[in-house]
DNA sequence: TCTAGAAATGTTACAGCATAACATATGGAG
DNA sequence: CTCCATATGTTATGCTGTAACATTTCTAGA
C-alpha cells in the first residue's frame, strides 16, 4: 500500500490515470460525473495539493463553468461523498484522494514549509483511539487524522542552507 | 490515565478544581491569567462542551468584558497556546482541556447526537501514522485526531425508544 | 407522447469564522 | 521618568460555507 509521498513523479500521467479511473468508477456505479464535477476533480489532481473552495471557484469562473460558491461546494461535496477527494479540516481545503476505490480512513501529513500534503492510512478503530472509544462505549463512525510537520524536502533545505 | 468520558459528574467541583489548577500553573510559570482569559476558561469549563468563539464572545459582551471578536480570539489563543484549551477543527470550536499540565496529543470523540466531546490520548508518532511518517521522512510536530460517532447515552436512546 | 418527478445547475443573499491594522492603556526595567 | 513589552479596545474586512428559490435537464412511467 504505497503511501504516495513527497517525491516527484510523472504528473501528467498521474492526473490522466486518476481521471480515467474516476470515469470508469462512475460508469460502473451509475454516478453522474458531470462537466463541473469532472473539471473540479481535474483541478484538484492537477494542483496536487490542498485547494480552497474559492481557489477552485476562481478557475471555474474563468472557464465559464459557474460563478457562485454553491457551484464549487456542490461539486466538492459530490467528490468527497464518493471518495474522489477529501477535506482537510486544518486547512479548510480539499485534495484529490490518492487511492480511491479502496475504503479507507485517510491520515494527512501536512508540511508547514511547502504546504505539500501526503495521504497515508489510519486505522482509527485500532490503537489507543479505538481502545479509548471502546472503554467509553463510543462508536466511531468516521475519523479525521491530520499531522503538521516538515516534509523531507523542507527538512533538507533547512539542514543545508547551501548559500 | 482516566479518559474522562460521557458520564455525569460533580460539575461545580470539576470547574473549580480546573480553574484553581490553571491559576496555580500560571502563577508558577509567570503567565498572566487576566480577567478575560480567566473568564473564557471558566466559560469553557462550565459549558463542558465545544463552544464557538462567538458563543464565548456573546457571554463576554453580556458581562462587559469585551465586545469585539479579537477579544475572544485572543483569549482563546492564549488558552490554546498554554494547553488550557484545545481547538476542535471539525467543529470550528474550542473546549477546555481535561488534563492540562501533562504534555499530550488530544484525540476527540465527538457525538453526532448530543454534541458531547470526550478527550482521549493519541500517540501520533506510534502506530500506522508514525510508520507512514517515518517511511516518508516526514517529521510530525503536531497531530489532530477527531472521531465522529455516537456516545453511549445516544446509542442507548436509539436502541430503546421507550415510548 | 405526454407528464410528473428527480437530479443538477444557477443565482441571490446571508450566516459564521477569523484576522489585519491601528489606537489606547497598563505595568515593569533601567 | 522613560522606554518597552504586554494586554486591551475598536474598526473594518476577508475567508468559509449555506439557505432558499428559480431554472434546466433527464428519465421513468402513464
Ligand atoms: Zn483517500
Ligand atoms: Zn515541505
Ligand atoms: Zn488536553
Ligand atoms: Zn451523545
Amino acid at each position: 500500500m504505497d503511501p504516495l509521498g513527497f517525491e516527484h513523479h510523472d504528473h501528467r500521467r498521474c492526473v490522466a490515470a486518476a481521471l480515467a479511473a474516476a470515469e470508469a468508477h462512475c460508469e460502473r456505479h451509475r454516478l453522474n460525473l458531470t462537466p463541473v464535477r469532472r473539471r473540479v476533480l481535474e483541478l484538484l489532481l492537477e494542483g496536487h495539493r490542498a485547494m480552497g473552495a474559492y481557489d477552485i471557484l476562481d478557475h471555474l469562473r474563468a472557464e465559464g463553468l459557474g460563478a457562485q460558491p454553491p457551484v464549487a461546494y456542490r461539486a466538492l461535496d459530490f467528490l468527497v461523498r464518493h471518495g474522489f477527494a477529501h477535506k482537510i479540516e486544518r486547512l479548510n481545503a480539499f485534495i484529490a484522494c490518492t487511492h480511491p476505490e479502496t475504503d479507507h480512513t485517510p491520515a494527512f501529513l501536512i508540511c508547514r514549509g511547502c504546504h505539500a500534503v501526503a495521504e497515508a492510512h489510519a486505522e482509527p478503530t485500532r490503537g489507543m483511539l479505538g481502545r479509548a472509544a471502546a472503554d467509553l462505549g463510543f462508536e466511531i463512525e468516521e475519523a479525521m487524522v491530520e499531522a503538521l510537520g516538515r516534509c523531507p524536502n523542507c527538512r533538507e533545505a533547512e539542514a543545508a542552507p547551501c548559500a
